[in-house]
RNA sequence: UGCCCGAUAGUGUAACGGUAGCACAAGUGACUCUGAAUCACUUUGUCAUGGUUCAAAUCCAUGUCGGGCAGCCA
């Protein structure tokens, strides 16, 4: 049985917050009789790191308030969005929540969209979540002996709502709140107005409802062309908040759409489907980032003007999160992928979250992170040294620890019998004491780390170096005999003596040695690809000046061929290693019978590469 | 010259009128068969100016600085 396969690494501290406080009082206050957020996801790309915040705050709402928490796809764009993104969306939420929120995930049965029904007096469209579990997301039967636990259950979908969206339209043109609009998208802009200067009405504001209502309906049925006319919100042009100068609640697309075919050619804009889409979920809470702070008062006009039976939800904002280091816009990371600057959506270095999974850092890492920082309106850049502390903080407890040399030097012992082979206990995880030990075998001829020899040794250094003493973890203490050179003056061997008596657990494994390095058996090492990736960028932030592909880092990924113990011919899929006194890796899916190969997570901390800089 | 939002150590975040705390980073030392981990210690902070108050990071006013908003994107 590995072991350290799943250490309890959550911070255990109970995350506060503004969103928190405002939640819990409208609890205390008996306002809504459950809590429930939404997660909406515009499917038009990966998933990235600053999602894992928004999904861990809505989901860990959910979790801290007994409340539920609706995965929706946004999609009114289908010029934007594909079926491609839907399925990582859900993977990426399945695998982040799984075995933290994986109840709290609110799902609806397979093609249901919303009844209409009878509220007070009033017509009203409904579709409560049913509660799911994360699993039901899993799009691959690839485990195996994990049966979709609920085959019947999918997001939700905005797109499902088109009909109700459309009544709700047709609702505000009888009020007399909204009006099909003649003038083209540039005419549009220019009666805007701007921020500081008010707005010109339509010519096209006063027409009758009957004309609305059959210029909407005549929209519809696919009449006119795209972007000949328009449904706006009749408010107010001279509105100093732009966003309430008559905004449109619809325009026509003649596109296929990725979940309704080509049933519309009318699509209605964010700001009209959102509202309703909460609404009509039952959402309490729906939060969002900053930028759709000054939407706030269009979401509130909308739901108001509907005079709608049920209680509304309400919007709340909060400043997204931005690691130093990366880049987090879906337009610039499409960019990355198009262009090939990395391999693809799940490049390790990229921070999306199948990347982040790819590159070996566990869920419940990202999610330490994503709590840890914390939810606020002030607008900040993370630095990327606390994420990485998250990452290693989690993979400490849970990685198992093996030998590996990346840069390998032969040493010789030439005091070592040539066929003798021993097999020595090796702990497989110091922080876990059910770990248990493995074996790894010992030969004259071994591999050590170029690293750890200096023929000039700096100061401070004290590992191996010529007449030098060092320890062989788990195995002797050698010392440096001769140095073998090739024509150019290259190290290319080193030939040792050991203290017989100084095997790890003999005579003199007592002695104080200063350094302790790794090392592999020649004869029993299994090669692997490894791939030790670094950050994508070498600046803190990369889009400061506009160029961010400017600064992309060249060494941003090194692919060698390491010499590792040969326990780790069989590494799992699952399982994460410490090399040790290297870095973490997992393996990767290009991985074959036969083929290692090899993700660096992470590096250790390195407090000798820190003296070296001194 | 418009509206909205924000400002607490280097970074991020608490303190909800009553001792400015935590994490990361940085530094020093201890320990170490991982220069990791762990442990101990240390450095550094309330944007400014007024006001209210016995008492202000917190409330008020003014200012400064930063950000968002003028897609038929979300």
């Amino acid at each position: 049985m590995p072991t350290g396969d799943n250490p309890e690494t959550e911070t255990s501290k109970v995350p506060s917050d503004f969103i928190r406080d405002i939640v819990a009082q409208h609890l205390a206050e008996g306002k809504y009789p459950q809590i429930h957020t939404r997660f909406p996801p515009e499917p038009n790309g990966y998933l990235h790191i600053g999602h894992a915040k928004s999904i861990c705050l809505n989901f860990g709402i959910a979790r801290d308030f007994g409340g539920i928490c609706n995965l929706r796809m946004d999609d009114t764009n289908p010029t934007k969005e594909e079926v491609e993104y839907v399925e990582s969306i859900q993977k990426d939420v399945q695998w982040l929540i799984s075995d933290w929120a994986d109840d709290k995930i609110g799902l609806k049965p397979k093609g249901e969209t919303p009844e209409q029904k009878d509220v007070n007096g009033k017509t009203d469209f409904h579709l409560p979540a049913k509660v799911g579990q994360a699993s039901c997301l899993s799009l691959e039967s690839a485990d195996g002996d994990r049966q979709d636990a609920s085959p019947t259950l999918e997001p939700f979908y905005a797109s499902d709502y088109f009909d109700p969206i459309f009544e709700y339209a047709l609702q505000l043109i009888r009020k007399g709140k909204a009006y099909v609009c003649d003038l083209s998208p540039k005419d549009t802009d220019e009666y805007r107005g701007a921020p500081d200067r008010p707005g010109k009405e339509s010519p096209w504001r006063n027409r009758s409802i009957e004309e609305n209502l059959d210029l909407f309906q005549r929209m519809r049925a696919g009449e006119f062309p795209d972007g000949t006319r328009s449904l706006r919100a009749k408010i107010d042009m001279a509105a100093p908040n732009v966003w309430l100068r008559d905004p449109l609640l619809y325009r026509i697309r003649h596109a296929e759409h990725h979940h309704t075919g080509s049933k519309w050619c009318i699509y209605p804009l964010y700001d009209f489907a959102h509202c309703l889409s909460d609404y009509i979920e039952g959402i309490t809470h729906s939060i969002c980032t900053l930028e759709f702070e000054v939407h706030r008062p269009l979401y509130d006009w909308i739901l108001e003007s509907l005079e709608l039976p049920r209680p509304r939800p309400h919007q709340y904002e909060f400043a997204k999160l931005i690691p130093s280091y990366m880049i987090v816009s879906k337009r610039k990371l499409i960019q990355l992928v198009n262009e090939k600057l990395v391999t693809g959506w799940d490049d390790p270095r990229l921070p999306t979250i199948s990347g982040i999974r790819r590159r070996g850092i566990t869920a419940q890492a990202l999610r330490n992170f994503a709590i840890g920082v914390g939810v606020t309106k002030y607008i900040s850049v993370t630095d990327i040294a606390v994420f990485e502390h998250a990452i290693r903080e989690d993979l400490n407890k849970r990685a198992l620890r093996r030998l590996a040399v990346l840069r390998p030097l032969k040493v010789v012992i030439i005091n070592y019998p040539e066929d003798k082979i021993e097999e020595l206990d090796a702990t497989n995880n110091p922080e876990d004491p059910n770990g248990g030990t493995r074996k790894i075998p010992f030969s004259r001829e071994l591999y050590i780390d170029a690293d750890d020899f200096m023929e000039v040794p700096a100061p401070k250094y004290f590992r191996l170096k010529p007449d030098g003493e060092v320890r062989l973890k788990y195995a002797y203490i050698i010392k440096c005999e001769e140095v073998v050179k090739d024509a150019d003056g290259n190290v290319t061997e080193l030939r040792c003596t050991a203290d017989l008596d100084s095997k790890s657990g003999g005579a003199t494994s007592g002695r104080k040695i200063k350094g302790t390095i790794h090392w592999v058996s020649a004869e029993h090492a299994v090669d692997a690809e490894v791939r030790l990736y670094d950050r994508l960028f070498t600046v803190p932030e990369p889009d400061a000046d506009g160029d961010f592909k400017k600064h992309i880092n060249p060494n941003s990924l090194q692919v060698i061929t390491a010499k590792c113990e040969p326990s780790l011919a069989g590494a799992k899929p699952g399982e994460r290693y410490q090399f040790e006194r290297l870095a973490y890796f997992c393996l990767d899916q290009d991985s074959a019978p036969g083929k290692l190969v090899l993700n660096r997570t992470i590096t250790l901390k390195d407090a000798w590469s820190k003296e070296v800089r001194k």
